[in-house]
RNA sequence: GGCCCUAUCGUCUAUCGGCUAGGACAUCAGGUUCUCAUCCUGGUAAGAGGGGUUCGACUCCCCUUAGGGCUACCA
């Protein structure tokens, strides 16, 4: 099926209209796979030929963010040191640049009867339109300028008339058939294919034409798009044919949706990988849980979690799914916290600080402690991403979970020191406890988590004994329980000794003695 | 309206004629545990409907239904 003995050439063509959209990012990826994967070259070429959509830095931030999200192309347009580059033989890699080379092409196109001038208005075309549904008629033209005469065409264009080059489509043509990858075989009556406008009056070319003459000199084999383009194909297909050139492998992949199952909208949540970089996804779960949205290996593998080239040695464009895909958030959160999970402390602090920092929790902490440096901070911060690693669900969420390792002044209910039903005679005890016991520690001790954890258990272990143990229903809650309240005022947090440990001797022993005091 | 595509748990999916329909997310229950999170165990949950073909259909064919895409001098 695929053409082996060709070189495998597959390209990625957006318009830069703004931000990248994730089903763009999935559409870029199953292009990039199948390159690396069949040992091919992935190029990146890019389709501005509409000048009303033009979007000031859109093209720029386009190849910044393909680039951070690692898709990195072999051929075409680069943006390097602030400046756009051009590498390959096949250039220019942007369509805006290539006006003259589709002027040549059209202009064979005319010569051989296979597209004409057509000078029809706008309003006429409006009408045109609105009578054919009147009508209960497929919208299509009417043709009505392809029986211009040559004299006729040569004055209105010498008179500066505005006008638009049409493909001549053959009704009697037939069923025009292609092969999809995905869909397998597809056939479009020609009856149903319109004079689609090739070029429009300002010189631009439109995406049909301009997709197929760069598709052939750029000498693609596998033109691989989203679904939308399923129904535009016989009209590539026709103008392939009327140049004589042979045609690429098509494959239509299935679109992204949302929840109600309609085409993937801003309306129903974010849309662009930026706004998901943004919120505390990591790259590497977008592109994993982007990819599995219309394809998986297949045959029992039941592989979740993998790298780009883990996809890579995988991917197999005929394992690509038919059928739209949901978007579905909350999979994108477990896959991002499987990923933050295996993150080392070091890149994880890399990956977090820059939300954490931004926090106005984070900023008032940092006020109250101008004395630290550089180094003590970090080391709190890190303690803090150690204790929090299991729990994160998006980077953004540092921090969120656990605010008293921020601010020193906790507010709390008394009654909530007390574990389940104890008197408050043995909460004032234990804290009495906690209290002498973590001020035993040294600084060493202190800053070795395991051991500050092991032994603050033993000692739970051995003030549940002198209360009287399993027998008397007492246990290490009696101990930790009022311990872990009294540094967190909270009802859920972390482990007392993790809370201890993050937020160091000093304020430990502080927010016991203040709770042993609310308890006079 | 016309043309085209699609159809397995709520969601992503396995299955390419033999199925007690498997996995993951979500959800529920239990375990570990001072609470939370992590982790472990288990449960609920699916082949849109109707016809064929076949010894046998989730798998192949047809119809219906539903959803989606296209129907621009936008891509």
């Amino acid at each position: 099926m695929l053409h082996k003995d060709k070189e495998v050439r597959i390209r990625f063509a957006p318009s830069p209209t703004g931000q990248l959209h994730v089903g763009s990012l999935r559409t870029a990826l199953y292009n990039y796979l199948p390159a690396k994967k069949l040992g091919g070259s992935y190029i990146l070429r890019i389709e501005d030929t509409d000048r009303n959509r033009f979007v000031p830095g859109a093209l720029e931030n386009l190849i910044h963010i393909l680039d951070e999200m690692g898709v990195h192309h072999d051929e075409g347009l680069f943006f390097d040191n602030d400046t756009l580059t051009q590498k390959g033989n096949n250039g220019p890699y942007i369509q805006s640049q290539r006006l003259p080379i589709y002027k040549k092409y059209v202009a064979e196109l005319l010569e051989k009867g296979k597209a004409y001038y057509c000078f029809c208005s706008m309003t006429r075309l409006t009408t045109l339109r609105e009578e054919q549904t009147q009508k209960k008629m497929a919208p299509k033209y009417d043709k009505y300028c392809l029986s211009l005469s040559h004299e006729e065409i040569e004055e209105r264009l010498t008179s500066n008339e505005s006008y638009v080059i049409r493909l001549n489509v053959d009704e009697n043509y037939g069923e025009v058939i292609f092969n999809d990858l995905i869909r397998g075989q597809v056939s479009i009556h020609s009856k149903d294919v319109d004079d689609q406008v090739l070029m429009k009056s300002d010189g631009f070319p439109t995406y049909h034409l301009a997709n197929v003459v760069d598709d052939h000199l750029m000498r693609i084999s596998h033109v691989i798009r989203g679904e939308e383009w399923l129904s535009s194909t016989p009209k590539h297909i026709l103008l392939y044919e009327a140049f004589g050139w042979e045609l690429p492998q098509f494959a239509h992949l299935p679109l992204l949706l949302n929840p109600d199952k309609s085409k993937l909208s801003k309306r129903q949540g974010d849309v662009s990988v930026e706004a998901y970089l943004e919120k505390g996804y990591l790259k590497e779960a977008l592109i994993n849980f982007v990819a599995l949205l219309g394809w998986n290996p297949g045959s029992g593998n039941t592989q979740e979690i993998f790298t780009l080239d883990e996809l890579v040695q995988q991917f197999d464009i005929s394992k690509i799914h038919k059928a739209g895909a949901v978007f579905d958030i909350k999979k994108l959160d477990w896959m991002n916290a499987e990923y933050i999970k295996k993150l080392t402390l070091d890149e994880l602090y890399e990956k977090a600080v820059p939300f954490l920092t931004q926090k106005e929790l984070f900023q008032k902490w940092q006020m109250c402690h101008q004395e630290y440096t550089q180094n003590e901070r970090d080391n709190f911060i890190k303690r803090v991403l150690e204790i929090e690693q299991d729990r994160l669900t998006k980077l953004s969420d540092v921090g969120d979970h656990n605010l008293f390792f921020f601010t020193e002044t906790l507010t709390y209910d008394t009654a909530l020191l007390h574990w389940k039903k104890n008197t408050g005679v043995e909460t004032k005890s234990a804290l009495e406890r906690a209290l002498t016991f973590f001020t035993s520690f040294t600084d060493n001790e202190w800053n070795n988590r395991k051991a500050l954890e092991e032994k603050c258990m033993n000692e739970a272990d051995e003030y549940a004994r002198i209360l009287g143990g399993a027998e008397a229903g007492k246990g290490r809650g009696d101990f930790l329980w009022p311990v872990r309240v009294a540094l967190t005022g909270a009802e859920r947090s972390p482990s007392p000794f993790d809370v201890a440990f993050v937020i160091g001797k000093e304020q430990s022993i502080q927010r016991l003695t203040s709770a042993f005091e609310k308890l006079n």
